[in-house]
DNA sequence: CTGTTAGCGCTTTCAT
DNA sequence: ATGAAAGCGCTAACAG
């Protein structure tokens, strides 16, 4: 919007061009909304006939007040109201807080990320602290871009999902008096809180599974390297390869898996190799929903053993059950928001990191034996 | 959070009590951040030898200011930082703006609300504007309350998808000069935009569907009829069964269906009558999900037919595929921004409703003929 | 107990 | 072209 919202500072880019002084200057005077101003503490002083001062004791409970006088505050504000202004308390206030926090996770759509925002606005709401979030599709970037717009809007703490290996920014709010917790990957170098899932030992866990029912040429089907879960969730893998004395075949390492039509892809071409693996591992939700949809149209999801990273909606319901490492995601996303409040709080002492275990879901896919 | 960002005014409840002054008065002061003060504009002006109103123009592209003097205020902010403070700007600002808008779902973590969400936020964002999120859960004391604490914080508009029949908030909000918009339901008597589904038409469709393949004992599984959708879905499948002259059968509608489970029981119940339906229409995505898991267990889910109102991830590889009424909560999301920030641009004129289209994808269990 | 003054960081208005 | 002063709505620090 005003260009000035932007970050005026350390090199951050400013205005971008087309988009400078979007919504015009003044409001159109058509169509005028009925009230203009909502009413303030001075008004109800001037209606209950004493200085705003005191209908500033009355709202926040400070005493000193005598019965007589506070009562006709309250009728006055009964009469006209008196929304709160959080802008203008913070902006005077000691604290400077806003009662606000910032969440920044890769995709909200995505069901995973959405179980965490779910669970940390659970926490948030009841303390009567409201939730600004945003998408950040795997783009330092728009992770810079967005923090310095919540950082403009002062909250008082941020829990992010961190896109990228640079996280200067991050340490800026952090140096600035911010609490930042990160959700689902640790930001390395960045002395945060983190709360994550056991991304390594679950995936361990789920080729262990494979391994155990026989399988020794196991495809690995995931994101980004450059990801820490992905990245952790591919050490697993190869940790419990090792463990069963076999080798990781590149061939059957396929990375950088953006969407399920990648993995739908990936998982052809790996069906059609001369020796194909007899079973995958599918290291994301939205990856496993494309290699399923891979094995069905080669009609050899009965044959082909699955196990996949993080549960989704229905794969019980298919036949054969998707067998999954679960994440709790509303874990994850409550105490995230916990750590968070307690720094906010002013809770010291060294940043730790969080591990929320997985879970083995056995439903079918993951027990079919090798065909060989 | 401090008891007074509650809504002060005209009977909304003030503190709960056991929440006051939740996170204390101070700051505890150990581990103190490094850096305690954000730099303002003075700290610049200081730094460039200059006033801070200078300072505020060059930020502001106002104009008038020496090719020297900007140079030195810009090096100056390249030095130390200016983060922008919004809301000390909103504060002062004729047009009060914050660059910042509310979004009120049932529930972020539903696909569906998950999807809006994303989509409203890729309208505002390249706007610089941000967006708070909150789940409502059907609460009309949670939408109000969540009102209250956007307002508080200046928001410059609203989307919402109302619960409940009472709207006075959102009017009140109206009046104040904030627009709104609804998205998935039509706040009655409210004159807001509002971007909705065809969901009479939509479920009518559906529901045909199942009559042309010969069905003529279908059950309605559906939310609370006190929801706007729910009870237009049932028109639509009423509508339907109209034109092909059959009555509904009371006997074959639920209503009042809140989860998965409470589908996937009614759907077992409705199968064990001595007449069961041979085709059901589920009239929300959750819903769908436990009817399917119903028709599974009783193991006719090859024999009752089965048509979904809202897609759900996965349902294209179910066996059968479920065939479903697919909205398009993009295009809902998108449209509903879109009218937002017009509205906050200044744009008059009557209050408009648009549609957006439904559309059957058959799959597989909407074609399934009636057995007997 | 009550009110006055100052000032948070910024924009507006008005001088210079 | 530049700056000083006022003030947005509120809380902090002092009066009385």
């Amino acid at each position: 919007m005003y260009d000035n919202v932007a970050d005026h500072g350390r090199g951050t880019r400013r205005c971008d061009g087309a988009r400078c002084d979007l919504w015009g200057v003044v409001m159109s005077a058509q169509d005028p909304p009925i009230e203009v101003r909502r009413p303030t503490m001075r008004d109800v002083a001037i209606r209950a006939g004493t200085s705003f001062k005191t209908v500033s004791r009355v709202v926040n409970d400070e005493g000193g007040v005598s019965v007589e006088l506070e009562r006709r505050v309250r009728a006055a504000i009964a009469e006209i109201g008196l929304p709160p202004h959080v802008g203008a308390r913070s902006l005077r206030r000691t604290d400077r807080r806003t009662a606000t926090i910032g969440l920044l996770l890769e995709d909200v759509a995505n069901p995973f990320s959405a179980a965490v925002a779910r669970a940390v606005e659970d926490v948030a709401v009841p303390r009567g602290v409201i939730v600004y979030s945003a998408s950040l599709d795997e783009d330092p970037a728009r992770e810079r871009a967005l923090v310095t717009q919540f950082a403009a809007r002062g909250v008082d703490g941020l829990v992010v999902a961190p896109a990228g290996a640079e996280h200067e920014h991050l340490a800026a709010e952090l140096r600035a008096g911010t609490p930042v917790v990160c959700v689902d990957r640790i930001a390395t170098g960045l002395a945060a809180d983190a709360v994550v899932s056991t991304n390594d030992t679950g995936a361990a866990e789920g080729v262990r599974h494979l391994l155990a029912a026989g399988h020794r040429r196991i495809a690995f089907l995931g994101d980004r390297p450059t990801i820490a879960t992905a990245a952790q969730r591919f050490a697993g893998y190869a940790d419990a390869l090792r463990e069963a004395g076999l080798p990781v075949d590149p061939a059957l390492v396929v990375e950088g898996l953006r969407s399920p039509s990648d993995a739908d892809g990936a998982v052809t071409t790996l069906l059609g190799r001369r020796d194909p693996p007899t079973a995958a591992f599918t290291a994301q939700n939205l990856l496993t929903a494309g290699a399923v949809r891979a094995l069905r149209r080669a009609r050899v999801h009965r044959r082909v053993a699955l196990v996949g990273f993080d549960d989704i909606l229905l794969a019980d319901l298919l036949d054969p059950g998707i067998t999954v490492v679960a994440q709790d995601p509303e874990a994850i996303g409550r105490i995230a928001a916990e750590l968070l409040f307690d720094r906010i709080a002013g809770g010291a002492g060294e940043p730790q990191v969080r591990f929320v275990p997985t879970t083995l879901i056995r439903r079918g896919s993951g027990e079919i034996p090798p065909a060989d």
